[in-house]
DNA sequence: ATGTGCTTTGGGAACGTTAACGGAACCCGA
DNA sequence: TCGGGTTCCGTTAACGTTCCCAAAGCACAT
């Protein structure tokens, strides 16, 4: 029951060796004849031997440094995921952890200086928002040769060598928005449209096919129309809404799966339809929330970049303190369901720990220095 | 910036005493004069100091008993609320975690010796479900005389001396079950019905009150009828629904805010008004699930017992590791709305993760006991 | 003067790991 | 045969805390 877990000097004492030798043969460090070292590795697997953590710590007391890569501020959601993260760091009882936040203005501007100069100034792990997975892929891929872990938020980037992600449940979400939908249409007839940035990319596409597949076997008097693409350019959104308005006199619905809900409420506005239309919208952000309030848009799928923040930070801790034993590095969150009667709680609860964090921020404000750091712009 | 933070050993050098000394001050230990340990609190103050934890989890290698007292597994959601406590528990890299579940088979059976046997165990902390409040509270009342922390759990016990509570929010529930409703009758005219355990507990008060706020400034085609109390007894709850039908043949929809759903769709369908009654209920069990799947249920309030537990566990932790420094000890969750699209990912998730705990449990068997412990039956 | 009991204090050893230093053994060329 | 280099390994001092034992100081009785 009470078993004493087993030590460096457990090992060494089998083996007749000095725990010198077996701390190097551990952590492969030269100095150490291959036969000993296979030797150290199979009693320390056969005992098996988990290294004491706070022995660890007390005895070197270096700091995890690493690095967030995400996008600026424009929108509320990075910065809410780099809340998320400084929260769950500022809760690290034991460690030192040092944050560098390497943000870049606009997608694909800056996110490979970033990844570069993370590399090149060592730091111990990355979190990052591949938002080009083919263009991120190698620099992923460096980082991981150069035993730096790197965690993904929000987006996968699968085959690059990164140690886990986090995101959102796709077909939760993509489901449970053609749920809402067809709850809210009743017994109407009519056709649905789902917009998004770009079907190439896996989770957008996901989520359209959630939502299409659910639509179908659960409310078949509904029909889906085929994905409007809109790049992330509110131009485009605003005409293709435009069009589809048009060519479809029978919508019923929208689902916006990108932030970029603005400009089709505005086209849906200056068709005169937002009456007819039944809208669900995707995160929520200020803009948003007068929309919601106002009834235009029924629900949004709020996808807690907080929460992801924070279940990145664990994973990379993690990984880095346990060498990559953990449990699965794959976290599917569930979104959240925000409509007018449960909005103020969240809006509330944004502003509410971001109080919080402070507050522990000055209760200790040794222990876990954050470094801002810039990607661009000076 | 990189001060280092101050230790044991530099009270000690300026005071000009030896570091036991300080020890004991800190720890009000006897051994102490009144005048050396104001001096030491005092410089300890002076200099900011933070101890080391990783230092004390090397030295003293006590683990921490935390006694978890809750109803027994007849319904998941204890369940749950149990995996979620174990997990987090798991999950401690550095510490060890004793964790000593005491169980009563009902409401207010049990429930008082099982607090009794955890005081006089002398575990270092309580995790409990406050079930009858005004019976509970002089138990907590004891327990933090002997200075063994108490986190409420599903409901809190105010002015009862507990450090701290996680739940899930009321107002949000009630509200979302509202808006919900309110969307999915369209513009139906008719009168909603919820039920209730009692109306004496201040959450279903709340959710009550939550909900027929809503209601009535976003739907006010729909009219609250007064709450239905069915004490958790499943005969009065169909009892009391099959009034309510004849009573009032314009309900459009019922919010069930119990566990009893399942006399309430009974009852429904006995009085053959499945059909045309929209039902909102509350948590997601083995029985409701073919309910949401066939469509009888529209939607349920799911109240994430595990997140619950996790969520109890780290505030408990936080509490005895830190002395109560931490932050505010006050969770409330935002509840997950459940429905036929987003339903399977929560029931895989449910069982994935048990096996995960599992997992870790193997991984690492020496560290976390877990005793089990059961407070009646032999 | 010596011993006994008490309170206050000092002085370690231990916890398990890391990292630096030093030493033994060996090989090679001068 | 001796210095110089390499490879492998043992030794040891930290890291900051906890806990126990002993030492010092004092009062009081023997």
């Amino acid at each position: 029951m009470g078993e004493d877990p087993t030590t460096l000097h457990d090992i060494a004492r089998t083996l007749g060796i000095s725990i010198g030798t077996v701390h190097r043969a551990l952590h492969d460090r030269p100095g150490v004849s291959p036969m000993t070292k296979a030797r150290v590795l199979r009693t320390a697997r056969n005992l098996g031997y988990r290294p004491n953590l706070a022995a660890r710590y007390l005895s070197s007391k270096k700091a995890f440094r690493i690095s967030i890569n995400t996008l600026q501020g424009t929108t509320s959601f990075w910065d809410e995921v780099r809340a998320g993260i400084r929260e769950e760091a500022g809760a690290m009882l034991m460690e030192n952890v040092q944050l560098e936040f390497r943000t870049y203005p606009s997608l694909g501007d800056g996110e490979e200086e970033a990844f570069e100069s993370a590399i090149g100034e060592k730091v111990d792990g990355i979190i990052t928002f591949p938002s080009h997975v083919q263009k991120l892929r190698p620099w992923i891929r460096r980082a991981s040769r150069a035993r730096i872990p790197v965690v993904c938020v929000a987006t996968d980037a699968p085959n690059s060598g990164r140690v886990g992600m986090v995101a959102i449940d796709t077909l939760a979400s993509g489901s449970i928005a053609a749920d809402l939908m067809g709850r809210f249409l009743g017994a109407r007839q009519g056709s649905v449209a789902v917009t998004l940035f770009d079907n190439a990319i896996t989770e957008h596409a996901e989520k359209y096919e959630a939502f299409a597949a659910t639509l179908r076997s659960l409310y078949p008097n509904l029909q889906v129309l085929d994905a409007i693409e809109d790049y992330d350019m509110e131009k485009e959104a605003y005409r293709k809404c435009g069009r589809l308005f048009e060519e479809h006199p029978d919508l019923a619905g929208i689902y916006v799966t990108t932030e970029a809900s603005i400009p089709v409420l505005k086209a849906a506005r200056d068709a005169n339809l937002l009456e007819r239309l039944t809208i669900i919208t995707t995160d929520l952000f200020p803009d948003l929330v007068a929309q919601i309030r106002s009834g235009a848009v029924s629900a949004t799928i709020y996808q807690r970049p907080r929460t992801q923040g924070r279940m990145a930070f664990r994973m990379l801790h993690e990984f880095l303190v346990d060498g990559g034993g953990g449990s699965s590095h794959q976290i599917q969150l569930a979104p959240h369901v925000v409509m007018r009667g449960n909005m103020d709680f969240f809006l509330q609860r944004q502003s509410q720990e971001s109080v919080d964090e402070k507050g522990g921020q000055l209760r200790e404000p040794a222990r876990n220095g954050s470094r801002e750091w810039l990607g661009t712009g000076e």
